[in-house]
DNA sequence: CATGAATGAGTTTTCATTCAT
DNA sequence: CATGAATGAAAACTCATTCAT
């Protein structure tokens, strides 16, 4: 019995009343979070805003970092099945093609709620599963199994693919806060795709599929 | 001026003392920042490692914050400096060779100190000027110019410019924590370099110097 | 709205205990400052001497000028209600009996808790209503119409009364500290009435109505 | 052994230079006092706006309340001074004259620094010594001697005395704050020695010299 | 004497969390 | 379940005062 766990939610609410309670929990926490930073959440702020009592809270999140650990994996789901849905939409065809999809995918991923996702990424501490995470929407393993069949040299499979994601990652989070014109003009999108591209297709192995992608005309 | 500047150092220690007494202020700051996380961070605490009184603290700073921008203020600097050296040491040449004289100056500039440099970015809320401010030790204004005399076209050349930071320094930055193989043993510049290369080379205006920079061959 | 309220209590008890709560804050902090005096009066002492924690008194008050507000305010309300009931007991008559009544309300009203009050006038930083707001108890509103009536010549009658309430005021409450054994035996009240009455006397429009008030024989 | 000596100034300045250090410290004091309230007096804050060193302050008196009683003395000292000079210039006469003059003499005796007045009025702790002290400069004892002379009843005399002193003082007193413009007209004056001749003439024993005081005609 | 520096002992205030109803 | 109330523990910050030079 080290620490009790202060991470995993105590108990699903089961009638209806229990779950609108919890949403506004949850929803007070992110106004707040959004509206006045982290360092001014507070647990007695959080049950005023959802007009709960304090005690509440402690009925379903065992602690503070509880609510901000659910807040954090909603906030992830949402961002995976925005990038989900795009990649559902729209796969296949050239290399530019699927770079193209997976940018986008990562740019829905950052759309939903970007407040509350600069919140997270620039506010908080311990969750460190922030960018990993939020990648797995980003560039999902699937695209990976595209990407591999170009034919880069064995070695460097592994680490192009991490260069990558980093960066486009990086890009396109700054740009929420940077370049937001660039990114609603899809220059942002366009840009990111050509340094993906001329990154990775300078990596192909030459010889029989020389200069295309298994599917490439 | 709502509320009184709760960043900028009260008063300058003319003493010797005095002088010391600051400096193990910042080294305890910086050494419980790192040991025990931003959270831990107290102002008694930071007393008590320093070996001063707590009222000392605010003889000097006029709270937490200003603690933590006064050694934020100078770990830029450190940062800059060492990536200044290399800057200095080696430059102008071929396309490629600028580049990498870059990368290595922005690893130079992350690899002082380097778990404070973490803390910095990933606990701290307010400072927003970790990256811009690193930047500038990491691709200077210099070497902008340098880059172009490319012959990007015209309207690209700022976009490319700060998707190369951006992507560059977030890619050095993830390495600290992520990759720190490759960045021991160069593999990582090298990539990085291939990675601006490409993507800037694909961006030089066609025509008299095309495929060559200025003083490519 | 530069600063928050720092004197509006901040929430109101609702059940029994948290009253009995509040009542507890209130008495330590009267006796506190009756016993020790407003220097020593600390948030710590009063929540030690009320017997609950600190916390306790952060909730109902924004802090020790809130407590110090609602006790000063309770004191006057107390003061008042004693002056009023004088007032109601016996009213009319000559201008002796108006006189002397409004003294005897007047001392009423600094007859309750005479210790707080003298700490109260004394060692009160801010609080200016003291005079005012307790001179409002002492010569009540009614009564300056009652004396009006006596024919005043019309200039003078609104300083007049602010002569005799200052006056007054000032006799009272020294008396309390300097003369208590002349305010037992009714015969600073004696004096305080002559002075008074001497004065208004001398106040009265000659002719029709000369030397005699409206009731007056 | 109790506890050392607060109050008492620490050494007398010799030098010329100590003198005016003093000289800065108190006038800062009052400065502070004045503007920013005794709340907010604190001796180093005194000592920047003194321009001296803390240190210094320790050198002259031996803690805060030294500082403040010093000054206290002073302003009581000028008080007095003021009121002596009025008596001094213009004494004898009628009843009326007399009244008048020591009136003024009051008046006087506030008018000096009347902020500082306020201030050590109004907010001062412990130095209860105001009113009295301030009053000796008030009416002084001469003048006590000449009103005995218009034949009070014996018991009533050390009492009635009282009673004009209490009255006069608070009178001129809150008439800084409420009623400057009386004040600064004489239109106050005039009032003030209307009640106290009315008040102290319905005194006079009847019999020999009904009617008339001394040298009265 | 004067000063920069230092500090002990406190002050106000906050907050996550629990308890009694 | 929900809530008003309560609190332990600690946080930030202050200030009168002393010391070493």
């Amino acid at each position: 019995m080290r620490k009790r766990d202060t991470v995993t939610p105590r108990k699903q609410p089961s009638q209806d009343r229990s779950r609108a309670t919890v949403e506004a929990i949850l929803t007070a926490t992110a106004y707040i979070l959004v509206r006045h930073g982290y360092a001014r959440l507070t647990t007695n702020r959080v049950a005023q805003r959802a007009g709960v009592n304090v005690a509440s809270i402690y009925q379903f999140f065992p602690g503070k970092e509880a609510l901000l650990a659910e807040l954090h994996r909603r906030h992830i789901e949402q961002g995976r099945g925005a990038a989900r849905a795009v990649l559902a939409a729209h796969q296949g065809g050239s290399l530019e093609r699927v770079l193209r999809t997976m940018v986008e995918a990562g740019i829905a991923a950052h759309a939903v709620e970007p407040e509350l996702h600069r919140v997270f990424s620039e506010q908080m501490p311990r969750i460190k599963a922030t960018r990993s995470a939020a990648s797995e929407g980003f560039l999902l393993e699937e695209a990976r199994e595209l990407l591999s069949a170009w034919g880069c040299a064995a070695p460097d499979v592994e680490r192009a693919w991490w260069m990558m994601q980093t960066a486009a990652h990086a890009v396109v989070h700054q740009a929420i806060v940077e370049r937001p014109d660039d990114l609603r003009s899809g220059a942002l999108a366009e840009e990111l795709v050509l340094m993906l591209e001329r990154y990775i297709r300078g990596k192909q192995t030459p010889g029989p599929r020389a200069g295309a992608g298994p599917e490439d005309t």
